[in-house]
DNA sequence: GTCTATACACAGATAGAC
DNA sequence: GTCTATCTGTGTATAGAC
């Protein structure tokens, strides 16, 4: 499956996460007609992505965003109770998303060869979709309070142990050469993050999404797989 | 060469980094006795990576600094101009000390197979003694006057450009396979920035320095090199 | 060379008009 | 539901005593 069939199938639009928000925050949010209030959010989050992929969270004034967004000091009080709980909406809503598409993923196939790929593969294509939450979630992992910031850590654990899962199940059908496969595992989550922490890199490589992909895809089965075609070191 | 062995070679002590920044910061700095300036320099630099790993250098105040290093306001500011001139001065050492000890490990071997593996664990090593310069320099990117960040960039480059010509010269060698030798540095990049970024997980997996640069290596000479004895996807 | 006390700017947040 | 005007705390930075 390429990025685009993928985008079809899988990925929520950025709209339907401010609704999502607007939903789950009914009672604090102050504006209560539906289409305002999404309509206000997407602008909102968009604008903190503008603004914090430059500058980082701590270093956003309210009045940064205000100026952004064209609302006032005063709208953008409406929907969160303080600059504190926009970050955490925004960190909560990032895994909400990743974990819910991931886990359609993970149900595909039986194969661990076919598992491996595709879930290697959705975790990139998820990451290109959701770039901004991706991004500020890992970016400002710091900002988050202690209380949180378990969540985050088993956030991190969560998609590695999906891939030291498939790997081990890959050794017992002897599919996969025997080796530290959390280690392994470690390894892919690191080359996956590289997507969407140096875009710039491969906008000016010309290195599209599938290619990035294809070539991770091919570093790890060279590695892993009991037998495979002669690979080339493209 | 294994991390011990390689850090009574190459690396600097954190005392002599900041011996460095006295000497090159000798006209703004109105402390002008040598050991008290660099005594207090290293004791800044070590406060300021304690308090950023936390919640980065915006949200950290002058007064926290004070507190921690337990210097008063104004002590501080006899050290730096401001608070940005302390990030430029953190960022610019760490790319210097990066840069020098880097230079002297191409020089070691003239078979691209050796030198591969000695560039990849001399990063590996060097960002395992650094680690908070590394951590920092990666983590405050951003924070950069636009008028320093084509620096920050063209170190991303630098040291991605010495893997790819290796690749490249092997290549040409036929010990290689051939490929997109870019696009395999910037993997390579990518594993290695994993084991300063992630610190945490490497501890609790009980994963040694050692053995992330030799899986590392494995990973990448699987792929790469035209024969290779069966590896085991350890 | 280091401290304390303080100036002054700007942050987050809110009250109340429209 | 959104705006403007304003409160109050905290930040960076400095002046001047010791």
């Amino acid at each position: 499956m390429n990025y685009l069939e993928f985008k079809k199938l899988y990925a929520a639009s950025s709209r339907e996460i401010a609704r999502e928000v607007f939903l789950q925050n009914r009672e604090t949010i102050r504006t209560k007609k539906e289409k305002t209030a999404v309509d206000n959010l997407e602008k909102i989050f968009n604008a903190v992505f503008r603004i914090t992929y430059k500058k980082g969270f701590q270093a956003m004034s309210m009045r940064d965003l205000s100026r952004e967004t064209g609302m006032s000091l005063g709208s953008l009080y409406a929907y969160f109770t303080g600059k504190e709980k926009l970050l955490n909406i925004i960190q909560t809503q990032g895994w909400l998303i990743i974990k819910k598409d991931l886990a359609k993923v993970l149900t595909t196939s039986e194969d661990p060869r076919e598992k491996l790929r595709a879930v290697i593969r959705a975790h990139i294509f998820l990451s290109e979709f959701y770039r901004p939450w991706f991004y500020f979630t890992f970016m400002e992992a710091r900002n988050i309070k202690p209380t949180k910031l378990k969540a985050v850590k088993s956030m991190e654990e969560y998609t590695q142990q999906i891939l030291t899962d498939i790997l081990v199940l890959g050794e017992t059908q002897a599919l996969f050469k025997p080796g530290n496969h959390e280690l392994t595992a470690s390894m892919i989550k690191a080359m996956q993050q590289e997507w969407y922490l140096k875009r710039w890199k491969y906008r000016k490589l010309k290195v599209s999404v599938d290619q990035f992909a294809d070539h991770l895809i091919d570093i790890i089965e060279t590695f892993c797989l009991v037998k495979k075609r002669a690979a080339t070191c493209k």
